[in-house]
DNA sequence: AGCACGCCGACT
DNA sequence: GTCGGCGTGCTC
């Protein structure tokens, strides 16, 4: 028998292997195979008893067993058809590594008594592992070394315990409202291959109508994927799933480690598993039946994964295995994206709407100018009255570091990052200058050009705005979260839960989804920022911002203010984002999106050329690409990664765009990418 | 992706 | 004379 491997490697078509005598292989089992001088591990995408390759064939070397379902197979296999890159490499990235889940808990494996006992003998020998028994003892951690060595001595037994968050929620009967209640029957009883949009406000109870309806998917004997587009989102998310859903809730998405990411996705291969929260590398995971998958905050552009290959968006992925497996995609926001409502519009998909609030208040959103001082003086005198009454506050600012931008005082040139030429951003933390896009850091830079070592620092990061709040405010408690800090997340979060932080400074990314009642007041520092970026999507990501940072004020009893600080009061996003009128936002900008001619009205494909002499080499595939009848915008030339010069092309046209390329570069250029429906277009 | 082969510049 | 740069091509 042959088999064909799909490789980790550039390459688009599997590799043939003879299939020893009595070695099981089937399709989607990994095996090791030789290629080369070199020994690979790959899955197998077919078994026939012909080859296809004419020449000599290798044996499998190791067979691992199955790796992934024929339907997740295939899956990845379209998938990376469609971002023009090997399925082998795909498979690489998105089936996770067998790895031995690491020990979270050890358990005593004798007596009490008996330990009691071996703790004097062992204080002379080894008082680190006497220590560390004694913990055991009093159900305290210990040191991971000694307890291993306890382990190792037959003391102790580790125990792997499933990765969770430590919140619970207790199980609550709410009594749906009339509109919760239709979309709940609606989706529960619709035929597989459905998507429905879920559109309400914070508050308006969309978390209940999805529990509900993966509750309805699992009476029904079929699972229930539920999916949030940050990690940072999903704790409280699955704490309300485990609670609400009578069955076993793992937790999935690409952080976790290794052993615990193979746990669950192997489980969930053997059927042992129905039931999971994760981000949008868990739309993969090969549940038998899929009944149902939830994209919460649909509109999120974490949903697409746009740095790396496969470029996929979780809500495509989703909509894709519930065409071919069955189940229904039920996707919620308060904002959806303007490309999933104009579907709802069309009729394409469903569109259930609660208008209801179940929780909190309506926020009163006031917008201020951002004149000299990091906080104006509006914002100040909010931050007063909200904390004397023990109201927290939360400030957004979508940028790290302290200063985000030096200019030479001699010169006048802009410090940049030599490989990737972006601006470096000063850093207080370790007093020196980052690149945001390589990480590097330089403590004392020197001015490319005149070799000044004096600069002038200006531009606005959370480190700054949180200085200077402790600067106006000496006796508040106040903490960042951004990426600098996440590490802390936890410890922050429980600070702000029991009210030992009053002031709160993050980026929008990391401060998503809090949801603690006793924040009354948010502040958005920079309203504009998002609306200079040279990107269509510009305006909508504005208003989700500013809708974003509305929902995270007032869910407790008391009414929420917001303040945006933004020099164009009179943008249609902001302005609509501070009424909280989606449908006016939406509206206005299908305008512009239509007399554009930018999607939902056409498809983009982002085409990336990296190398050396990108620049030519993108306008030569452009050119090809106009004469072969694409519309070719640019070639534009990207400010390049770690010394890699970078220009795309971007290829604008209808539902059959990628299609049409797929034929047009049946092979890619060597350095060259295609990320069809593309986020980002900088 | 690796790893080999292969053809042109500055060094013991 | 060689060491070594990375362009091209192959691996079942």
């Amino acid at each position: 028998m042959i088999a064909r491997v799909a490789l980790p490697i550039p390459r688009a078509k599997p590799f043939d292997y003879l299939v020893p005598e009595g070695m099981d292989v089937e399709v989607g089992f990994r095996v090791r195979v030789p290629l080369g001088k070199r020994s690979l591990w790959g899955i197998v995408v077919s078994v026939s008893p012909s080859p296809s390759y004419p020449g000599e064939l290798q044996p499998i070397q190791e067979v691992d067993g199955p790796a992934v379902s024929g339907e997740v197979l295939a899956l990845i296999q379209e998938v990376a058809a469609r971002s023009f890159v090997s399925p082998g490499l795909s498979l690489g990235r998105l089936v996770p590594p067998r790895a031995q889940a690491r020990a979270r808990r050890y358990r005593l494996s004798v007596s009490p008594h008996k330990a009691r006992a071996l703790l004097e003998e062992l204080s002379r020998k080894a008082p680190a592992q006497a220590r560390a028994l004694a913990a055991l003892l009093a159900g305290e951690r210990a040191n991971g070394a000694s307890l291993r060595a306890l382990s190792r001595k037959g003391i102790a037994r580790p125990e792997v315990l499933p990765f969770s968050f430590p919140l619970r929620e207790p199980r609550r009967e709410v009594s749906l409202t009339e509109e919760q209640r239709r979309a709940v029957e609606a989706v529960a009883g619709a035929e597989g291959g459905e998507t429905f949009l879920l559109f309400g406000p914070a508050g308006s109870g969309k978390t209940e109508v999805y529990l509900r309806a993966a509750r309805a998917a699992l009476a029904q004997g079929r699972g229930a994927l539920l999916l949030e587009p940050e990690v940072s989102l999903l704790p409280q998310l699955w704490a309300r799933a485990v609670a609400s859903l009578d069955e076993d809730v793992s937790l999935y998405f690409g952080e976790l480690p290794p052993g615990e990411r193979w746990r669950v996705w192997e489980a969930a291969l053997r059927g042992k598993l129905r039931a999971a929260c994760g981000t949008r590398s868990a739309a993969f995971l090969p549940l038998k039946r899929p009944g149902i998958f939830v994209l919460d905050e649909e509109g999120e552009p974490a949903y697409k994964q746009g740095d790396m290959a496969p470029y996929y968006h979780a809500r495509e992925v989703a909509e894709l295995r519930s065409a071919q497996e069955g189940g229904v995609v039920l996707l919620g926001s308060a904002s959806p994206s303007v490309e999933s409502y104009f579907r709802a519009e069309r009729g394409e998909i469903r569109l259930f709407r609660l208008t209801q609030r179940v929780a909190g208040h309506p926020p009163q959103v006031r917008l201020v100018p951002k004149g000299e001082e990091v906080l104006s003086p509006e914002l100040q005198t909010a931050m007063d009255r909200h904390l004397s009454r023990g109201g927290q506050v939360l400030l957004f600012l979508n940028r790290r570091g302290f200063f985000t931008g030096a200019a030479c005082r001699t010169c006048g040139a802009i410090l940049r990052c030599p490989g990737c030429a972006v601006p470096l951003v000063f850093h207080l933390a370790n007093r020196s200058f980052r690149c945001h896009v390589c990480g590097k850091a330089l403590p004392r830079p020197r001015c490319p050009h005149c070799g000044g070592e004096r600069f002038r620092l200006f531009g606005l990061g959370t480190e700054r705005v949180e200085f200077e709040v402790k600067r106006l405010f000496p006796s508040l408690a106040v903490a960042r979260l951004d990426s600098d800090t996440a590490a802390k997340r936890g410890e922050i979060l429980a600070g702000l839960a029991h009210g030992e932080i009053d002031v709160l400074v993050g980026t929008q990314m990391v401060g998503k989804g809090l949801d603690f009642p006793r924040i009354t007041l948010v502040g958005v520092i920079d309203a504009d920022m998002l609306l200079s970026f040279p990107d269509f999507r510009a305006g909508e990501r504005t208003f989700q911002l500013v809708a974003a940072a509305a929902g995270r004020a007032g869910r407790g009893e008391w009414p929420g203010e917001v303040i945006v600080q933004t020099d164009q009061p009179d943008h249609y996003a902001i302005r609509y984002a501070a009424q909280g009128d989606y449908l006016g936002f939406y509206r206005e900008e299908l305008r512009f999106r239509e007399a554009l001619g930018y999607p939902p009205f056409s498809h983009l494909v982002r085409i990336l050329v990296e190398g050396k002499g990108a620049l030519r080499k993108a306008g030569e595939l452009g050119d090809d690409l106009t004469r072969k009848g694409f519309e070719v915008l640019g070639p534009a030339e990207l400010h390049p990664k770690a010394g890699t010069p970078r220009s795309q092309l971007l290829i604008k046209g209808g539902k059959d765009v990628v299609e049409g390329l797929r034929q047009a570069l049946p092979t890619l250029p060597h350095g060259v990418k295609v990320d069809p429906d593309p986020l980002w277009l900088v």
